[in-house]
DNA sequence: GTCTATACATGGATAGAC
DNA sequence: GTCTATCCATGTATAGAC
């Protein structure tokens, strides 16, 4: 078998991993896994020593594919009204893939089990977008915050929150909210909010 | 056997449950669940019909525990200041309590398998706290936001994210950032908001 | 009503044929 | 290297003795 094979096949059972994992999360049974990747389940042991190897490597992957979507450099250059209804409309999208959502949850419930994916999510994703975040607003005169990496876990918190509680706990149907609301609201807090620290200066 | 010795039965097991399940999350082994709450398995099954009852019940048990700890009349009493000092205050200290954290992991880890606790939550804790924030903000003259639940909405959601990055997700060794530094960013945040939205009109 | 012992299903992992 | 068939540990739940 070439490689380019062995690597399709790694791609079929992680991506049969993938539905399974988030359907039911780490209870998720091999069995299954394996027949929603369409192979035989020796041939997932063939690709990954046990389980938890193959959950590892399944978040892992899952967490690479969201590390760039982030803050790009054009997106730096705007000003602050822009900046922020961009950043703010991006991190809120993310509340549409399933993908994204379940990769939240698996690695909250699983914080226990598999303490590297937790840290690995906070080092590869948390972490860059606060700091660029704390940043932006650290070089942009006018955001004249006393705390700018207080300011951006502030705002990071408020959006990630939100997505748990709309569509992981699914307040979307027992307290929905319209994101414009929170967007507006996260865009009105922050620009007043400047502007007022501009003047107590 | 007494009712009130039955009673104590019950809380014996629970208590056995919450050490269990706290540590190994749902996966917890009910051999272990007796074993820890000190009685024969037998005498779990006699008092919770199954496996999914008992953890039901448990974290049910364990939000009640914390629904009436939040806004409390004199606190809406408080000027803006001294109020969102000493409610940032109060959500922070939480996180102290590992009761509290292994409630949210868990309900967030098993919102797939338990959507009724997932909704349980948000109705019982969270949705009573954003609207008591929500109303202080709306009869506040002094905090003249455009949207004063989508405010509490961000506000709650910080200090929620903050606690679920530093205590689940460990971040307080891998990204640690002092309370004071999240309260008092959030204060300025708010406060200057406002007074900037007073002038705006 | 409680405990010991056990039944029975589930599921992770592997042996052996091809 | 892949598939079928199977092993065996684990764990939920219960039967039966006291």
């Amino acid at each position: 078998m070439t490689e380019e094979r062995q690597a399709k096949k790694r791609e079929k059972i992680l991506e049969g991993a993938l539905r399974a994992f988030l359907r039911d999360g780490y209870a998720a049974n091999m069995d299954v896994i394996a027949a929603e990747g369409g192979v035989a389940k020796q041939t997932v042991y063939t690709y990954f020593k046990d389980k938890e190897t193959l959950f590892a490597a399944l978040v892992d992957r899952l967490m690479e594919r969201f590390v760039l979507a982030g803050m790009t450099a054009e997106l730096m250059e705007l000003e602050p009204p822009a900046f922020f209804r961009t950043m703010t409309q991006i991190a809120l999208q993310r509340m549409d893939d399933p993908e994204y959502v379940g990769m939240i949850r698996m690695i909250i419930a699983e914080s226990g089990r598999f303490p590297e994916l937790a840290d690995m999510y906070l080092t590869k994703l948390v972490r860059p977008g606060i700091e660029s975040l704390a940043q932006y607003i650290r070089e942009s005169p006018s955001l004249n915050f006393s705390d700018p990496e207080a300011v951006a876990r502030i705002i990071h918190g408020a959006l990630v929150n939100f997505m748990i509680s709309q569509e992981i706990l699914n307040g979307k149907y027992s307290m929905p909210m319209g994101r414009e609301r929170l967007a507006s609201s996260l865009l009105e807090l922050v620009l007043f909010a400047a502007e007022q620290a501009k003047r107590a200066r």
